[in-house]
Parts: C-alpha cells; structure tokens; sequence
DNA sequence: GAGTGGTCTAGACCACCTG
DNA sequence: AGGTGGTCTAGACCACTCG
C-alpha cells in the first residue's frame, strides 16, 4: 500500500496514535510545521490530513494555538444519538451498566428487525443484554447483536470501558463508521417493565439501529427501550 | 464583508445559485480551472470552496467528470431527522401537509420549552400549526415557533415548497445551520389524540427541537407530536 | 487526446495566542 | 517576538472519463 495518497498515511497514522493514547485528550498534536518537517512532506499536504482527524472528530484546530487532541477514543459525535454516559452525565450524577446477559452465542432470532444476509444467518448471533441505570434508577434496555465472524472470544473477554464498540476496536479491528436507526413510541412490554420498575403500558422509546463497520457485510444490530419520563434523550450537534 | 476569504465567498456565490436552481440537479458545475480563470483566484482556492459544497452535501465530486450537482434544496442531511417527505416518500405513496395555523403573531406560551433571551421576549413569537399526513392518515403534529425578528411579513406570504425553512432562507437570507433536540415518549393529549385520530394514550413520540441559524440569537423553536404505529422515523447517515 | 478532479510542492502573508 | 493555524498563489504530475 505504498501506492497510498501521503495525506492518508499520515491520517491513518495520526489517527492510530490517537486512538491507541498516544496523544492524551487535550493534549496538542505536533504543529503542522514540525509534521512537515518529520514526515518530509509539504505543510499543505499536512493539513489534509488534519483535516480528515478534524473531519473524523478527533481534534480540533485553533489558530495560534495548535491542533487539539479532543478524544481518545472514536466518538459517534454526529453519527448518532449521544453515547448513553455522555446523556445521563449532564444531568444525572452518575452511570452505570449492568449485563443481564454476557455476550453470548446464539441463533439468531427469527423474524429479525433487519433483513440478514446469508453469512450473517450462517455464522450465528452474539447476544448481549445490557441495562443502563442513572443514579441508580434503571433508564434503557439495549439487546446488542452482531454476527460470530471469528468474534467467539468476545464471549470470554470482559469490555473495554464497558465498551462493546472500544472492544472491537481495540481487541479486533473493527470500527463502526455509520448507523442507520428507527424510533418508536411503544407501550412497555412485561419483561421490559419489570427491569426498568415502571407500570406495563407506560410509554417508552424503542430504538431500532444498524451499524456498518470498517468491514463490508459485518454490521452491528441494536434494540432498545428507553424511559423517558425523568431523562430524554438529548441529541446536540 | 469584503473581508471574508475569498473561498467562502465562492462558497456562497454557488451555493446560493445551487439553491435558487440556477445548476440543475444531476449537471455539472463549471470546472475548477474554469471557476479559477472566472473569478480570477487559484484552483486551490477553488477546491477549498468546492470541499464546503461537498461538507453541505450540495455536490458530488467524480474524477476525470467533474462536480455533480446533487440536490436544488438544502436537506437536513446530517443534521436531523430527515425531512417529513423524505421519511414518508419511501414507504407511503404520497405526503401531504395541512396548515391547522398559519404562522400568525402572539405572545409567547409560558412556560415555553426551552429558555429565551430577553430579546425574544420582547420581540414576541410567531407560531405556526401543521398537520402531516401520509396516504391521508395524520402521522404528525408539528408546532413551530420564532421572534418576529421584523418577519412579520411572513404571516401573509405562502410558503415555498410548503417549506418554513426554504421561505427563511430564500425570502429572508436566515438558513439554519445547527439543530439540537430532545426525543421522548408520552401518551397522546386527548387534542392531538383527536388531530391524528388515535385513542387517548396512545402512545407518541413527543419531539422538541432548537434550530441555530445564519444570524445570531435567532433561533426556530419545534415541539412535535408523531404517531409511529404505522411509520418509524427513519435516520440514515 | 483533451479535459477533469486528485495529489503535491515551495513558497508567502496574515491574525491570533502565549510567554 | 516567535510560533501557530488560516489563507492564498503558481506552478506540477497523475489517473480517470469521454468523445
């Protein structure tokens, strides 16, 4: 791959770096004039690339300052509704996830809310089930399934930050680039009133998503109920 | 403002002429080197506006084609909820929307849904009602509300396209940039129950929406109620 | 083969921030 | 004052598309 564009390699460099805590949050990236020098390539070439970090949400840039490093990990920024911490944190004092199901193999479900692919049907289903509280009141339900493309280690690993997604990452080099979801207004079934301790047919959000991946054909498949009554669910952008 | 770049000037000049149709949906824009003789600026200079057409989703660029106009009106693309056609064109044979008030002057609700500056106070509001309709089934009700920033006029015009959004811009150069909103669900109001012809409690997605626009301190309030028993809302990025 | 966008270079001047 | 990112120029070579 040396036939690559320079602007992508340092991109991809950068962006490795980044992600794997090379350069602290907040921290400043070298400045475009140092990069220029080290790399030995063109400052405007440069900021290409910086471009692209500031595209993708890892930094961003002030004049007379530098590049600023603003995460260490991919955020879904403007992808998606805010990651379930960073929504509960701003007005909530603090988070926490419960697995109610560890990630585990299974058939998938039948019918499924997405259509699958026949790899997907062939390879099977990794479940897991997760409950997200806010200062200890159960908010949200998310059933998470994915494909077992080689993933049946997953089932044994604890998460990364309780992070599915920082654990494909990490641990199996997949990136979620994209997502595609439906939004509901639904009446809290049984099972799903009991665990968030609210009355059955109080209202709830139900959250239909897709994720697609930095690998074709592997996507992410996640369900959700939300109560709403105390917290929404914010989404700025 | 002659001191703007001059790549945002270019950046304006084509948008505004991509949005009133003077390039047609699907054509080509004049090449780089043709827009760098015509303007007398370098193609480098002309690439940086272009890459601002393609942030906005207005153009597609294609090697060895050229840049391809990909839309005559500015979608919400990735800022929000698809528009209410879009989301119902895919799966419904036509949408439909009914003016239940047309924007007129009052003062503003109080309590009101998000916090006011004092300037929009005292301007005080114009609030519009709308009822969308998918196959002639009400899906939505949308209240829309703004300072009457000396838009006073805009109580007597028509829409264009049925657009708020495109008569701001085109009539009163204020395009929206920026959305933040909150998403719950509730059981239905018995008068939005009776709008969309539901029963009592059923239950909707109960939607409010602060949109930033192109003029500072000017923003467009929404708060929408939505029946998702036959339609989800979609959002693909 | 002529024209297009994609990439890249080697300079330059500016406004802004910080010591 | 020195360094930073923001803007801009005048060239260049490439791969691609199309007639």
């Amino acid at each position: 791959m040396s036939t690559a564009p320079q602007y992508k390699k340092l991109h991809k460099t950068l962006k490795r770096q980044i992600l794997q805590g090379d350069y602290k949050k907040g921290s400043l990236l070298p400045s475009e004039n140092q990069l220029s020098k080290t790399h030995k390539i063109n400052r405007m070439t440069v900021r290409h690339a910086l471009d692209e970090l500031v595209k993708d949400g890892l930094i961003t840039k002030k004049a007379g300052k530098g590049s600023i490093v603003s995460a260490n990990r991919k955020s879904f920024g403007l992808l998606s509704l805010k990651g379930f911490s960073e929504v509960i944190g701003t007005s909530a004092h603090h988070a926490q996830t419960i697995e109610l199901d560890r990630p585990r193999f299974i058939d998938w479900e039948q019918p499924f809310f997405y259509p699958l692919s026949e790899q997907e049907l062939k390879n099977g289903c990794i479940l897991m089930k997760r409950l997200r509280m806010a200062d200890d009141v159960p908010i949200l339900v998310e059933h998470t399934y994915f494909q077992n493309k080689n993933l049946s280690p997953i089932c044994d690993e604890p998460l990364i930050d309780d992070s599915l997604f920082t654990t494909l990452l990490l641990n199996h080099q997949i990136e979620v680039s994209n997502v595609e979801q439906d939004i509901r207004a639904v009446n809290a079934p049984l099972k799903i009133a009991k665990l968030l301790g609210v009355q059955k047919n109080t209202p709830l959000i139900q959250l239909y998503r897709k994720y697609s991946t930095s690998q074709k054909d592997f996507f992410i498949y996640s369900m959700l109920y939300c109560n709403t009554e105390n917290y929404t669910i914010g989404n700025k952008f």
